[in-house]
This record gives structure tokens, sequence and C-alpha cells, in this order.
DNA sequence: GATTAACCGAGACGGTACGTCACGTCTTTAA
DNA sequence: TTAAAGACGTGACGTACCGTCTCGGTTAATC
């Protein structure tokens, strides 16, 4: 965990080596997993609407007074279990650039449609335009997920693929940014064929000539 | 106002002309707009957190229930009053496709960097997510803002500037795409030179050769 | 109810005649019966320690807030429960102050050893030290009670069985401070036995010669 | 300290001779006189109402296991800081029972209307209607008080001066009970002159003719 | 000198109740 | 019939104490 994740981290916790030697009863372990676990489970079943620090403390086997303890706000707390919970889509390398967009766009399309987690996004984003601690642990959530398309893309530019002039990073929020689009404003159908189109639209304006 | 946007409009109102001639007290017309200010006011001030069925009524000097007899929730009276306060971004026609857009966006991107509003659609999109009759409504007011755009890519097909196969309902998401993301997620800056390497990465890929 | 009661009765009702016109749904008269009598239940059942605002809201399906609505705390509820609960000791006249005397600290007597109520009243005298409005409200009931003894004394004046120079307030004051003072501090016993020597201790020192 | 008192002094305590020779670390004494310190600390600026073990902890420097290690109850730990701080009204031998009763009494109204304890006392008559051990420690506080008055009661029975059939008992609650009465519920002046016009109506009443 | 047992501070823990707030509905009187 | 006023049930909020329970570490008396 870097020090930038410590954001929604449980608070005060310390994960460092041999930082001060930690006085008092220590931070209970079964809890925050009792809690994390909880958490994932009433927003799954229940949504984000559905959940409150009450039915988690109720369900984790632990007080309120236990969760705020470790996480300030409700948001922060199940922005904390979704990384948690998720595991990331793997990196691609299938040896050329539109094999490895296809599959992970792909993977993404399926994920944003279906994924369970789906509608608590939109929820995060609202509070956090206006909790700047939350932005942060949400940018850094998201800067993850796009990780494996900047290598996709770096490794493009590496083999000559894609031209050397083209700012990845751009790219990159050429390539999501409709995805999101579609998810949140236009409610358009994120399926295969989209990734399709897309790919067919964006492809040749980054390869090298 | 069409049947669509009936959804959030205020309910019951009788816009058309010679109808059953409606007994009993007619609704106060200055409620209406007493109502929309208000609500736009403390949006503005206390964000859209602040912002409480009874606080705007206590603005608008109205009761609760007028308010509720006009609109079914607080974010349907938000949309409303966005609605509202909203001037459409004009379409514009300088001759050429990239200076068209160069246009466009970059007035886009000057309102969803600065403008007051711009804290509302997070909220609404969490919202929308929930309540299918606000999603539609929120659909078409998202439908109104890519017209000028679609606009600009049809006459670039009609001139020959844009090749022919290309599906312009693609293109905008791809333009717009990345600024929304941008906006919701990333956090990342939406200025001049972004809207400049946007299309500067883009429009290469829409030309006719 | 007098002007001076107001302390502790439901907030804001309009108990007078042609004030304000009285705007706005009017309390519940249902509330304020159902509240105060589940509040008697409850204090029954499990004493003043057992009292809580949400066990007395749900007993009385009331909200909590209907309840602060009308009271500002737990005791003023109380105290207002006892006071529509309690029929006061009627005044006795049986020609004699030491007949009357006997009767009405026989049934105080015996009030304070078996009251259901007995345990409230050390609670709310807690209280009433730092609660200025309760404290007025407290004085309110207990000048209430030493009505029927000053009556007594007051009788016995007129009849010259008293000395005219003695003072009643002070002589109340000698016969129910040992009452009150067993009961809240030694714990010794309020008896038939105790009434009757008090009554040959005191009796002789305001008798007119 | 006697085997009654024993309720509330610090559970565990070895104030015997030589019972077991007590293995391990020993409790600290100052953590002792930290605690009681503070409780009457807080006490004095907060109240009863501001007092929290918390509050006593961090003031004393200590862990709140010391405190409750120490004392069972909040309750308990003021009654205790009670002790720790008050000096017993002295005897007082003036020769007669009234100059004898009018300096106790005088004495006795002074710190009932002045003392700085003077709000702790109905507080633990409350917990003490609930918690017979409690209620028995302050029995046994009550009744240090009631020594002088009973002393100056038997001189003066002593001394012929009061009647010999008089019940000193009874006398006691008859003067002190009117103090207690005014005190915690009637809330009225406890002065000179009450004691004055108290000592007038009873003393006849007490002397042997 | 090593062991042992009770102590110490810090502070986390489950629990319970608090008093407040906002929601959307309902019930008055007045217009 | 609509209006303003404001009470209503519901349900969640975040806080404050309670008295208990670990922690790592200390301090004597015993072995």
């Amino acid at each position: 965990m870097t020090a930038a994740s410590a954001a929604t981290a449980p608070v005060g916790h310390n994960d460092g080596v041999t930082d001060t030697p930690r006085r008092g009863r220590p931070r209970s372990a079964d809890a925050d997993e009792a809690i994390l676990t909880a958490t994932l489970a009433v927003v799954g079943e229940a949504g984000f609407r559905g959940l409150s620090m009450d039915i988690v403390a109720e369900r984790a086997g632990v007080s309120k007074a236990t969760i705020y303890r470790r996480w300030p706000s409700k948001e922060a707390l199940v922005l904390e279990a979704m990384r948690h919970a998720i595991n990331p889509l793997d990196d691609v390398d299938l040896g050329s650039v539109e094999a490895d967009l296809t599959t992970y766009l792909g993977n993404l399309a399926e994920r944003m449609s279906h994924g369970k987690m789906s509608d608590v996004l939109p929820h995060l984003i609202d509070v956090a335009v206006h909790d700047p601690q939350l932005r942060h642990s949400l940018d850094e959530y998201v800067a993850q997920r796009r990780v494996p398309l900047l290598a996709i893309l770096r490794r493009g530019i590496d083999r000559g693929e894609v031209a050397a002039h083209v700012d990845p990073e751009l790219v990159v929020d050429a390539f999501v940014g409709p995805f999101t689009y579609r998810r949140l404003l236009t409610g358009a159908a994120i399926d295969e064929g989209f990734v399709r189109e897309l790919i067919a639209l964006l492809l040749p304006a980054i390869v090298g000539e």
C-alpha cells in the first residue's frame, strides 16, 4: 500500500515497519475484514441506497464506533471495500496492439455492463466532487485501471506499431472516455460491436505510417 | 416541451390550449418561478449536499406540499431547475469541421470547468442510475447537447470533408467521452490544450482520404 | 393550567382562548396522550434507568421527533407524565388538627413507601439541580402537595387550635421534611409509628396555650 | 475505615496489617490521589453531568482500567471522592442546647447553601435508590453527620435541659429533615432566619417542663 | 539474578442511547 | 382546489459514554 493510498485506508493504521512502537490495544484485523466483507455483501444485496452504517455494523458484528474509528464516511468505506474486492484486469500481451486492445476493452465492457459494483461508482463520483480526500482515493483507483492500457500502448510504441509522437495518456482518455460516457450519461449499449467500432475508428489515428 | 420531458415537468400542468377548464384555485405561476429560482440559488451556494426541500420551501416562501404537488422528488426538481437555467450552446458554422469543432469543444470545455452547475451533474447521474424516469430525462438533456456536434459532423460529411462511412454518433462519443471522463473520474484539466490535442488525435481518423 | 406550569407543558401549545388563530396542522392530542401513557408504563416497569426515548417512542407509536417537539428532555417528559397521572391527596377536614394531620400524613407515608413513582423523584431532583426550568416545574409540583397541609393548619389557626403566631409554611416544612429526609437519605421506615411520634413531637409546639 | 465502608473503598486494597503479603507490583498511591483529585476538580467545574470516566482518566493521567480496578462505578468513585474531601463538622459544646443547636445548624446551613459539593448529593441520592451497596455507603456518610447533633441532644438530656422521654433520633430527623427538604425540593432559602425560626419552633417541644 | 504476578498507560471493543436532520405525507385554516 | 404552515412516521446520522478487553512495558516480592 502506497503512502498516497493511505487516504482511505483505516485511519491511524501503521503498516510501516518500525515507526512508533504502537501503544494501546491494536486494531482488530478481524474487525477490518468483517466490516469490509459486510459492506460488500450489503452493497451487493441492497445497493448503495440500501447501505446504512447501522446495517453494516450489525452484519459485521461490530459497533458503529469501530467503523468510524477506521473510515470517516460511508463513501470512504465503500471505496476501500471496492479496492479490497477487486481483482484488477490483468495486462495482456498478444503481440499486437489491436489484439491487446480488443481483449482488454472487451473485458472492460463486460465488467462495466454487468459488474455488481457498477451502481456504486456513480455515487462515489457524486461524493468525490465535494470531498477532496475521497477524490484523491478515487483518482488513484481509476489510475490503477489505466495502467494495463498504458502498457499496451507503450509496447506498441516500442515495437513501432504506434507512432512515437502519440501521447499515451491522451489515447487512454480517448478509449476509456466513451465507455464511461455511455455508462454514466447516455445509457447506450457497451457491447462487443461498440468495442470493435471504437477500435476501428481510433486505431488508424495512432498507428505509425 | 416535448412529451418525453413531461417526466420531470410540473405534474398536472395544463400546457394544452382548451382541455377541461380546470376548477378550483389555479396553480400559482409565481410559485413555480420562486421554487426554481430558490433551488438554483441554494444549489449555487451550498451545493447539492446542502440542498433540502425544507430550505427551498423557506427560501421560496412556499410550503413543501406546493413543491411536491409539482415535482415528485428532489432530483426531478433540480433537473427541472437546470433546464430552466441553461441556455444551450449555439450551433456554429465556420465552414470547416476543424474550426467548428475547435469552437464548440472550446466552449464546452469552458463550461465544464467553470460552470456553476458543474457539481450538480454528478449527483443527477447517481440518482439516475436508480430512477428510470429521471434517467430518461437526463438522457434527453444530454441528447440536446449532442445535437450541435452531430450537425457539425453531418455538414462535414456533406461537404466531403469527413469520410462518408463514419458513424457520427460514435464520433460524438469519441469527442465528448474524454471530456466527461476527465471531469468525473480523473480530474485532469479540461483546457484549450486538451481540446487542441484531442482534435489533432481524432480528426485524421475521420477525414475522407 | 397556569402560566407558570407552561414550563414543562408541551412546548408551543396554545391553551389560551383566542390568541393567534393557529396555523398549520395542530399537534395531535392522541400523540400527547400516547406519549404520557407510554412514559408512565415504561417507568413503572423498568424504572427511570430503563426509560429511553426510543422505547417511549416505540410504545407510544410515535416518532422521537414528535416527543422532542413537545418536551425538551427526558426529565421534563417524566415530570409532565407524573402531573398527568397523579390524583392529588384530597384535603380532609375531620374537625381537629390532630385528626387531620394523622389522616393526611398517614396517606402521604403510604404513598412515599409504596407508590410506583417513588423512585422517579430522586432522579428528578438530581436533574432539577442543574436545570432551572425543570426546577421551577418541580417546585410547583411540590407546592401543590403542600396545599392541603397548609389548609389544615390555617383551619386550626382559625379555630384557635393552633397558635396565631405560628408560620404555617415553616410548620409544613417541619412535618414534611422528615418524611423526605428518611425517604431520600437515611432510608429509615416511614410507617404509622413514625407518623404518630412525629405528630406527638410537633403538635405541642404549635398549639395555642 | 470500617468494614461497612469497604463498599466504596478501593477494591482489593489490603488495609489490614499482616494478611497475605501481596505479590506483584503494588497499587500506586499516586494514582489513588490523582484520581480522587481529578474527580473533585471535574465535578467542581462541570458538575456531575459533565463528569465522565474518560475525562477523569485523562485529567488524572491515568488509564480507565486503573480507575475501575479501584472503584466499581462512577458513583462509587464520586462518593469516595466526597469522603476524601469533606472535613466533618466538629461537635460543639457551649453549655446549652439552644446555643449548640444554633451553632451547629448555622454551620450546616452555610454548607448546604454554598458548599461546592452541594450539587453532588442529589445525584448520589438518585443512584443510591437503585444500588443497595451505594445506598449503604451513603447511609453511613449521612449517619456521620448526625452524630454531633445526637451528642448535643444527649448532653441536653443528661443536663435535664431536654425531656428524658424524647427520642433523639426522631428529633434529629425533625431538625435536619427541613434542611434537606428545602435544599432538594422546595428550593426555599436555608439561612440564618430559617435556622432561628426552626429552633424557636422545635425547642419548646423537647425541653423538659 | 531470574521469575512471577500484579500493576501501569494507552486505546480499541461491543453496546446503548442520545438528539438532530431530511424525507415525503398528512391535516389544519384561509383564500 | 390550491395555498402556507407545520405536525407526522420513518429511518439514518455521527457522537458520547459506559465498562471491558488487549497490548507492550514496569515494578516489586519471591524463588
